[in-house]
DNA sequence: TTGTAGGCGTTATCAA
DNA sequence: TTGATAACGCCTACAA
């Protein structure tokens, strides 16, 4: 592999003087930087970012940890921070946990040990705590996504309380009162969703035990759960918490010969253009305000850290918090219910 | 943030006892190694794989560069080759091009400077050959995924020419002639689905000028001219290249009223689980293979370089290929065409 | 404006 | 079985 040695060599000149052309804050003779650039042209010098970071400490990477991918959402998010990432220089190191606590534990160890400048992480489990604490106390910007699962890092998360809360109080202003909400937040006790679910009935004056929570159990089928809870609920209108189980539910729809809208109103969490499609209303996410927020959080806590690396303070590395707001996408498949109440 | 010096300091061993604990391929005395473990874990030490490939040559870094995002296929296909590399310790760095030659450049440039392994790509142009050139004289490994635009660089794509001609023959055998296949290749003269679908007609004794092909323009929506496609031709059946078109396909079609499959056979190239919720047939992909056999040839690809190094020769790089088979799923969106024919 | 030289945290080679 | 030491490629004072 060519070196900054090898261009100095044929550039004549000191490598040092190489290493200056290549960091554009340097002022450098414009004849012998032409020569230097014109050397490593051709002998196909690229700087080599690892013996960078040797030196400055730092890698310009930026790890991001994930649950999965089978969800559009996460590849639209990703591809976002990305973009937002690289026009400040910064490279991605991707990797995925699967919800799984001793995953997400080697991801962190694998970003530690690949010093990252900073860390997107969507958490799994207070269990590894001790990790992120560890990372910050190195000075990793870390930043957790989606949820808020620990407390004094900082997080762009969206606010599903507020999703819940509109996609209940649309069904509750168009009349409806047995109401399916399916839910699948494994691993919390009170989902925010479903909180705020809750918070639509209290605030049409409805007593909350109303409100028909079906906690789908994860890994099974939920077609036929789905499909019960609906017939012997009654119910005219279900809410789904995610794209996979919105499929799940509208085949438990159809299997039951229930038609949207006319038998049982429909609105699903999680945009997609096939709902639009299906003409099926969505609960949305500002997608291009969630990956611009995200990046420039990241960017902000590592530009702390150049701004205060003149001094000798450690960084003080204020908690922010960013909670995106979704919104209500009205389509065909919500209605007053028939004639009852 | 820790170095193996201060495990060493405090462990009363030397830095390079440290080391060699952190190498399991080495003997320690198994005294001194827990000693050595202990004081790493009470420090907080995680090997620096900056300064590991410093010397190593090595950076342990698999580069991953996408056009896009909005397509289940890649995010599927990212997660498993990330979980594949993972398990021999190599991390996975992702950047997008969007279809976009310079982006690609910079992408690729960006690979070269972190000095990855090996590289992933799905090539935009063949102008950036000198950059793939120069990656493969300094050993890094490269594999073009998806598309072989490249001669002699090793590849992993989809048989696309099988996968037209298994929905063009379908078809055909079903009794359709007047079948609109739409196409969106628009870096390619003779894009693989759209010849495979010729064969399908050559091989059933039909001449290839009764195929309508749509070739879509880039950036505006089809939907119009898929309808107008469909009704001018009168069309039994369609054909569509990716979900996106699909989206818009289905659209058309239930703009002009026709339903699936009494006016319009339908089948949709790249499988989803709407298309399964919606009864349309699909030219799926061997998802769990695709991930698996791309890791394949690229650690295999890795090791010759460990096999060589010992040797002084220059790893001899084999160029392979796999080509992986695509298949017909068969569900209730095609039937034979009324009466005429 | 350019060159010299020391060091970043590992690995790997020699000695002990 | 361990320790001392010389790289790896670049950055950055400090000198010239």
């Amino acid at each position: 592999m060519v070196t900054s040695q090898d261009v100095a060599r044929i550039a004549n000149v000191s490598q040092s003087t190489v290493s200056r052309c290549f960091r554009n804050d340097v002022y450098v003779n414009s004849k012998t930087r032409m020569r230097v650039l014109k050397a490593a042209e051709e002998l196909g010098y690229y700087p080599n970012n690892i013996a960078r970071g040797m030196k400055s400490k730092r890698s310009g990477i930026i790890g991001l940890v994930l649950p999965d991918y089978d969800n559009i959402f996460y590849s639209t998010m990703t591809k976002s921070i990305e973009s937002y990432l690289k026009l400040k220089g910064y490279r991605l190191m991707l990797s995925y946990h699967d919800q799984d606590v001793k995953k997400e534990r080697e991801c962190l160890e694998t970003m530690m040990s690949s010093r990252v400048d900073g860390l997107f992480s969507v958490p799994v489990s207070e269990e590894n705590r001790d990790l992120y604490n560890m990372m910050e106390k190195n000075d990793i910007k870390v930043v957790q996504l989606i949820r808020k699962l620990h407390r004094d890092i900082s997080t762009v998360m969206i606010d599903d309380e507020m999703g819940g809360f509109l996609a209940a109080k649309y069904m509750l202003d168009q009349g409806h009162r047995r109401i399916v909400v399916a839910e699948f937040d494994f691993n919390e006790k009170a989902p925010m969703k479903t909180t705020g679910v809750m918070r639509a009935f209290r605030e049409s004056g409805i007593d909350e035990s109303e409100a028909h929570i079906v906690n789908l159990p994860y890994g099974v089928d939920p077609t036929a759960i789905i499909a019960g809870a609906i017939m012997s609920n009654k119910a005219t209108a279900i809410i789904t918490p995610n794209i996979p189980i919105t499929i799940k539910a509208l085949e438990a729809c159809r299997r039951q010969h229930l038609s949207i809208p006319d038998d049982i109103s429909f609105i699903a969490y999680d945009d997609s253009p096939w709902l639009d499609l299906l003409n099926i209303a969505a609960i949305a996410h500002p997608m291009d305000d969630v990956g611009k927020d995200m990046a420039n959080m990241m960017l902000t806590m590592l530009d702390h850290v150049t701004a205060n690396n003149n001094g000798k303070e450690p960084a003080i590395t204020k908690t922010d918090l960013i909670s995106i707001k979704p919104y209500l996408v009205l389509r065909g498949s919500v209605k007053a219910p028939a004639g009852d109440v």
